[in-house]
DNA sequence: CCCCCCCC
């Protein structure tokens, strides 16, 4: 193999000229650190064996090949694919630079061990003697500058003579100069949102871009939003210019780029249809769907798999915003031979079609955790591909057809605990409970205990309701034989009775007052609500349902949410399910399970399965 | 300037 380095390439390149895939020695790496995991880019410095160049950026997806010292000094490489892009620089206006977007390693470090010729820095004067008619050509269409006189709307730094345009790299765009344009192409965009909160109201979408370099959000507030939502597209490659940047709130975003965009009166965006092809389109980093039961919840991953079974529609209620949510649950399998619980909302559900087994591929998909099991759902920021035109897409379409679609795969999304039953892990004693902080997040946790009814308050227990079906509100009694329901507005003639239950549970450990509703309620006293109602006039009687439901054992499923009552948190628990314990055999066999689990004796496996 | 992303 030759190790002949492509002499004179830096030059020219740097000149804004093209050299075929030059092959070139690694002398040296710098990191630039992010600030979060995946944000760290690596500078290189490379010879031609004439000049060096010290400003080689490294494509993001290339990091690795740096950390596992691939790309060690005194490698030599040939770059088969590169960019070159003016970033502005305070002292010398603007440079020229490199970003190395593949490499083909042609020796590695260790086998060449020295430095190949004698490469000297680049000096302007260098430069200007590499100077050629492409840099001739790229000096006339550098943008004009910005004046302070000139009127903004009417003069666009996107348009050029030539109509040509110099862009800048995503990854060289930061708040501390405004002097750019990038071509990239719309990955995904979101509907257009409202808010409204104490620092005012407004509405807004946003989009997420992307080109050779990395990725960006930016978002379009009021004005902007209603100018350029129409316009921008998915998946078509614009030319942006003057937004303004700032740091992105990791929080919020998975977009691997320290900081994000926001459009102003004076952003440009223009569609360009022309030379798109070197802008990539969406990239995914997809998780077998087996290594999903291993990360933990809420992380966002992306996934592929062919739709082996979807559900119907559901609709429910939020719990948090008290609106109506359309949702499917959609399975989906890969070559890992597992499945996973895909969940769509809104018109993505609605529209979904299962039947044909279309492969999807979805990006930044957050990983929930229900009854032991792990699913995946979208999120307003996720993208969701139907039987994308992939190599991954086809080799799955390829494997389902042939063994997939016969096969049966293991559910990660199946829930442990007592078989068949819906009642899902996270046993827990009612102490640990009140120690292990649930509901203390922000959405209530559900945890499962054996607990024994010890009081049970008959007062306030029952109250009448409102008759209509689906309206449980308490009515007022106007004592005139009509009952008024203040949530429909109305007076009835009639109303039903419905329960509101406080028991005290209690187990070895401690015990926990909880709420029962109507169908809990219901069992733990062992009559219907209506019934009760009945005996309600005759108060031996009525007590007697009572005192009957007290040191009965069951297997509780309970909901947990921390509420702040008089300037206490206290633990609020509503029982969702109460069980038999079934045989004692039954109970113990669990018991004896989860005793070898902890113990970690023999292959145990989750009780039920 | 948003930042909600839902349910069992």
């Amino acid at each position: 193999m030759s190790l002949k380095l492509t002499e004179g390439a830096i030059s020219v390149i740097l000149a804004g000229g093209n050299v075929d895939e030059p092959v070139v020695q690694i002398l040296g790496h710098k990191k630039l650190a992010g600030t979060n995991t995946g944000s760290d880019r690596f500078r290189l410095l490379i010879s031609d064996g004439r000049h060096l160049n010290g400003f080689a950026m490294l494509a993001t997806q290339l990091n690795n090949q740096v950390t596992s010292g691939e790309l060690c000094d005194f490698t030599v490489v040939q770059i088969t694919r590169y960019i070159t892009s003016m970033v502005a620089n305070s002292e010398k206006g603007e440079r020229r630079v490199m970003v190395i977007l593949d490499v083909k390693i042609l020796a590695s470090g260790n086998e060449v061990g020295f430095k190949l010729g004698n490469p000297k820095p680049m000096t302007d004067g260098a430069e200007a003697e590499a100077v050629g008619p492409q840099q001739a050509v790229h000096n006339k269409t550098v943008q004009p500058k910005p004046t302070a006189n000139r009127p903004a709307s009417n003069v666009s730094v996107l348009s050029s003579p030539g109509g040509s345009v110099n862009t800048h790299p995503i990854s060289s765009l930061s708040p501390y100069q405004n002097k750019w344009v990038i071509k990239a192409r719309v990955t995904a965009k979101s509907p257009v949102r409202t808010w409204a909160n104490a620092r005012g109201e407004g509405k807004l979408f946003s989009m997420d871009l992307i080109d050779e370099t990395g990725e960006i959000r930016a978002t379009a507030f009021k004005e902007q939003c209603d100018k350029f939502f129409d316009m921008i597209e998915v998946n078509k490659v614009y030319l942006i210019s003057r937004c303004v940047l700032k740091t992105a709130n990791k929080k919020f975003t998975n977009i691997k780029n320290d900081y994000e965009m926001t459009f102003t009166s004076d952003t440009q965006v223009i569609p360009c249809n022309e030379d798109t092809a070197g802008i990539p389109t969406l990239t995914f980093d997809f998780t077998p769907i087996s290594a999903l039961a291993g990360l933990e919840s809420n992380a966002i991953v992306d996934v592929i798999g062919v739709c082996k079974s979807s559900g119907e529609v559901q609709t429910l209620i939020s719990r948090n915003t008290n609106k109506e949510l359309k949702k499917r649950e959609v399975m989906i399998v890969d070559q890992s031979n597992t499945g996973v619980t895909l969940t769509l909302w809104g018109t993505q559900a609605e529209d979904f079609e299962g039947s044909t087994n279309p492969v999807l591929a979805a990006k930044n998909v957050r990983i929930n955790e229900y009854g032991g099991g792990k699913s995946v759902s979208l999120l307003q920021s996720s993208v969701l591909q139907i039987n994308p035109d992939t190599p991954q897409a086809h080799k799955l379409r390829g494997w389902f057809d042939s063994v997939g679609a016969t096969q049966e795969q293991e559910n990660i999304s199946g829930r442990t605990g007592v078989a068949g039953s819906g009642f899902s892990a996270n046993w827990m004693t009612l102490k640990e409970a009140q120690e292990n902080q649930l509901g203390c997040g922000d959405k209530p946790d559900y945890f499962t205990s054996v607990a024994t009814v010890l009081i049970v308050r008959s007062e306030n227990s029952l109250y009448k309701a409102c008759p209509t079906e689906d309206c449980n509100k308490k009515v007022i009694d106007q004592n005139n034989g009509m009952y008024r329901c203040e949530k429909c507005n109305r007076e009835y003639p009639n109303f039903k009775y419905r329960l509101l239950l406080s028991v005290s549970l209690g187990d070895f450990s401690g015990n926990q007052w909880a709420t029962c509703f109507q169908d809990t309620a219901e069992i733990l006293l062992g009559v219907k609500a209506q019934d009760l109602g009945d005996l309600f006039h005759d108060d031996r009687q009525f007590q007697e349902v009572f005192h009957k439901a007290a040191f009965k054992t069951y297997i509780f499923r309970l909901r947990a949410k921390m509420e702040n009552y008089q300037e206490e948190n206290r633990l609020k628990v509503t029982v969702t399910e109460a069980r038999s314990l079934g045989t004692m055999q039954e109970h113990n066999a669990r018991l004896i399970t989860e005793i070898k689990e902890m113990a970690g004796i023999g292959n145990s496996v989750p009780y039920g399965n």
